[in-house]
DNA sequence: GGTAGTAGGCACCTAGAGGTGCGTAACGCA
DNA sequence: TGCGTTACGCACCTCTAGGTGCCTACTACC
């Protein structure tokens, strides 16, 4: 049939919005901060080693070595902070540095890249510290209101 | 015995970051917008109608209907516009109203939650913007280099 | 000699996000 | 009479992010 129907014109229009969300900076933004770890990192390579994720404002940008971090972040396994690390540096958001001393030493910091990064999640953490009461009051008014 | 382990105590900092991250409000904040839809309605909410993601600044909020918003990101399937926009309303970020016309019309309208929100995430937007270039740029050298 | 640390690599496995497809009830339109 | 629309609900299926466990060499401590 020469007609397209409906359903095909959604079918198309579909293709290209995947297409489109697919080269859309933002989303690759997104799609790579929320992983897991990574703010996580992004927070501890900034933060002076406290274990709190909310007080990473005080202390300024610092290296840190991989078992530091691992201890830091006391949930991550091995794999996934090497993974995240890996990925964080091939985004040029921080750099990694071998030292060759007897047990091989690896130091990781934030780049100005990384550094600016952080500093707009923190405008999202801002957020959520300020509202996140009212939209949890919202939940549970809602739950209470359709249980 | 009695004397507890290394990694005795590896598993007990895991469990209690794990429970502390899982009351972090910003945690929880990112779980909600990490969701692959949730933003995109909120940009269509505050859109003008306009096909771009990008192009989400100059309209003002605006109440749009299910099908209106399932035409706009093309992308999704209903369960997930239904989904999302379920979620949306639970946290109060916006509201859902049902007009009793011959096959019921639904509008969903930003709330002022849900438009702040809007405009924190758009904080990251401008970064993604100015920076992703930059990311992206690096991701190549780095791959050129590996490979 | 047994246990711990340093910085990972490799393989397998699971849980959950998200997609697909089908059905609804009432109506319009050709 | 048969397809389209409106706003979903429900069941099944897939894919992958992330977790777990086991491995490496080399060293240091007890």
């Amino acid at each position: 049939m020469a007609t397209t129907t409906a359903a095909q014109k959604r079918a198309q229009a579909r293709a290209e919005y995947d297409a489109f969300l697919a080269q859309c900076p933002s989303r690759k933004l997104l799609d790579q901060i929320a992983n897991k770890w990574v703010i996580l990192v992004l927070a501890a390579l900034r933060s002076d080693g406290s274990h709190q994720f909310g007080a990473d404002c005080a202390g300024e940008p610092r290296s840190m070595r991989y078992s530091e971090l691992s201890r830091l972040l006391a949930g991550v396994s091995q794999k996934m902070l090497t993974q995240t690390l890996r990925s964080l540096e091939r985004d040029g958001l921080i750099t990694r540095t071998v030292v060759p001393t007897v047990p091989v030493t690896v130091t990781y910091e934030l780049t100005d890249l990384g550094l600016s990064l952080h500093q707009s999640i923190r405008g999202l953490k801002a957020w959520a510290e300020m509202h996140m009461d009212d939209v949890l009051a919202n939940r549970a008014t809602y739950d209470n209101h359709v249980a």
